[in-house]
DNA sequence: TTGAATGCAAAATGTTTGCACCCGG
DNA sequence: CCGGGTGCAAACATTTTGCATTCAA
């Protein structure tokens, strides 16, 4: 987490090569989200603060669209309240979250596989297994 | 759809078992559900209130919850807006959400019976095979 | 220079809560 | 009669938008 990778200066030439501009609340907010991991826009505007203070929520969204429309980021939801985003480099995974105690855990996406197959095969649905979330409840809370 | 079944008296008398009332309100926005299926809270008031008007939003929120305690109705987080409902005993499916038109489609939940099988065995984890929405993007939108 | 980006405040959604009054049992 | 239920208004939480100002290129 937190590398910036082989493809740190790409992003910022496809930014430019589409009209925008590199912005230090941008880069700030795409550090933190990778930081962060599974993180709401108000999670990731509070870390975004710890280093440029001042900088406002709906900066924070605004970029936020802006790279998921690149691709660079997406978001989930995993049910209640705000949604979370992650880098999208990351690992696919797919969630599972409790009803119950509201907990979040992950599984590798193998896991859907053959649903994947299927759904393409049957229905030409192509599934985006990352902005995933399955409800149920966790060991715990069936008890 | 807007069947009362052959169950009907016993959710009422469900109810009364659990110290709450029948009323009028609460018996719309079950039926509601019911003809609905599908329906964002702000919809079910709006059908409620072709039967009742002055039906206030609040009391559909707390119906629904109650509803829902009550295992009569469920509600399925379809990523954008506002969650939607539908009765419990409707036939469980798996909603597939486009990402780029917005449609909803669905699918037998028969389509994930290994996953749930896997995700019993290997993490004790109960899937709420109802409560579910697989995102991505269907076969109009793929092209 | 110039238009994209930001900050701020206000508006738009969606949901919850406190409270006085009402009514089902 | 009594405690659960309703309506109403206000509070909340989350996200979006209008607009003047700022700044990356």
């Amino acid at each position: 987490m937190g590398r910036s990778g082989p493809a740190a200066g790409d992003w910022q030439a496809a930014l430019r090569a589409k009209g925008y501009r590199l912005t230090p609340q941008r880069q700030l907010v795409l550090e933190a989200v990778g930081e962060l991991g599974h993180a709401t826009p108000e999670e990731i505007a509070a870390a975004v603060r710890r280093t440029a203070t001042g900088v406002n929520i709906s900066t924070v969204y605004r970029n936020l669209e802006l790279l998921e429309e690149l691709g660079m980021v997406q978001h989930t939801h995993l049910g209640h309240g705000a949604p979370t985003y992650s880098v999208a480099s990351d690992d696919q995974h797919v969630h599972l979250v409790c009803r119950d105690c509201g907990g979040v855990d992950e599984m590798d996406s193998s896991l859907l596989e053959d649903v994947v197959g299927r759904l393409s095969a049957e229905r030409g649905f192509s599934v985006d297994v990352g902005h995933f979330a399955v409800f149920g409840r966790c060991r715990a809370c069936v008890g």
